[in-house]
DNA sequence: ACACAGTGATTTGAATTCGAAACATGTACG
DNA sequence: CGTACATGTTTCGAATTCAAATCACTGTGT
């Protein structure tokens, strides 16, 4: 790799401006999104998240379901499911198939919690991203980036396998705005 | 309104497609921008931008000015300015206009780090980003983006945190989010 | 049965971030 | 002048994240 002269051609102006705004904009969402859940419901985005895939989910995951697609390493949801079990809102046990696993469950209070906040999680997104947008907007968002996304998760693998290549089917996973 | 029950209206699938494909896309990006960045010039992606405002900027900054836009608290600047002047990539000086200020300024090589790595990051954006998507699609993205971004800029912070109120102290400092 | 690589989860340590409080200077007003 | 408040920055503590190392179990080959 030639690292010194410059021979890579600069974004347009166009990109330039769709890159950043898509990232700023992106890190203000994050920003009042965690605002909000942390003054509604005492959790993180992160453990939304968390919550939100066990609700969805047909039954309990291990640590590595729930950590895929959510953190970039298994130890962050270590950490995450020891505060998330110790404010109640999930159980682990083990797993009967498989010793080595952990089955994380949500518990009554976690599942109330999350129906408790996805109100004012779906209204604050309404209210941040959807009301300077039209319907056409929202529908090439949507196209947009669901296309980036899928063309970026061919590449790496989210939850970090540092021994060896997982075979994670691309599954959508997450919808916690699901009426 | 009425937080207790839960009278808002989910949202459209279109929209929670939109709403899911975007963060997460982003947060992709994010990830494989920060690991390029730390392994092509042994920078944070927030050291980056903050390189990049000095580049782009007419004369030095003081810290308050090289924050916005870029961090949530100054005190996290103050960690980053740090750990850039002890790299040799800023200085950091007194302000002849204001004796409170202190002005960042960035040195050569700081300079010439960031236009080491800024081939390699616009080439990664690229690959990440723009390889997926037509011209109009970037343009039509960069616009949807900018509403949402300066619409968000541009709200009331305090919207919807119906507990935990308490009478706001002395509102420290400005937003830095409002530039 | 036994060694051994592969996999699930946790522990540990370093890095980074934010919020509150402390600190220093500037400004307004009696 | 002097006091009170506003503004720019830093210090400090707590929370969170990741990567590397570690522990525990699974399955396979011999």
């Amino acid at each position: 790799m030639n690292a010194d002269t410059g021979d890579v051609q600069p974004l347009d102006p166009e990109q330039m401006e769709a890159y950043f705004a898509l990232l700023e904009a992106v890190s203000l969402l994050q920003h009042q999104v965690e605002q909000h859940l942390r003054a509604e419901g005492d959790i993180s985005y992160v453990q939304f998240q968390l919550l939100a895939r066990l609700v969805h989910a047909p039954g309990p995951l291990t640590m590595t379901q729930l950590a895929d697609g959510v953190v970039y390493s298994r130890s962050g949801l270590t950490y995450q499911a020891g505060l998330l079990e110790k404010a109640g809102l999930i159980t682990r046990g083990p797993c009967p198939d498989d010793d080595r696993a952990t089955l994380v469950t949500l518990t009554q209070a976690g599942s109330d919690l999350f129906h408790r906040v996805l109100p004012g999680h779906v209204q604050l997104s309404r209210t941040l991203l959807f009301d300077p947008l039209a319907d056409q907007d929202v529908h090439h968002l949507g196209d947009i980036m669901t296309r980036v996304r899928d063309h970026m998760r061919t590449l790496p693998p989210r939850s970090a396998a540092p021994r060896k290549r997982r075979t994670t089917p691309p599954r959508s996973g997450s919808d916690p705005i699901a009426g």
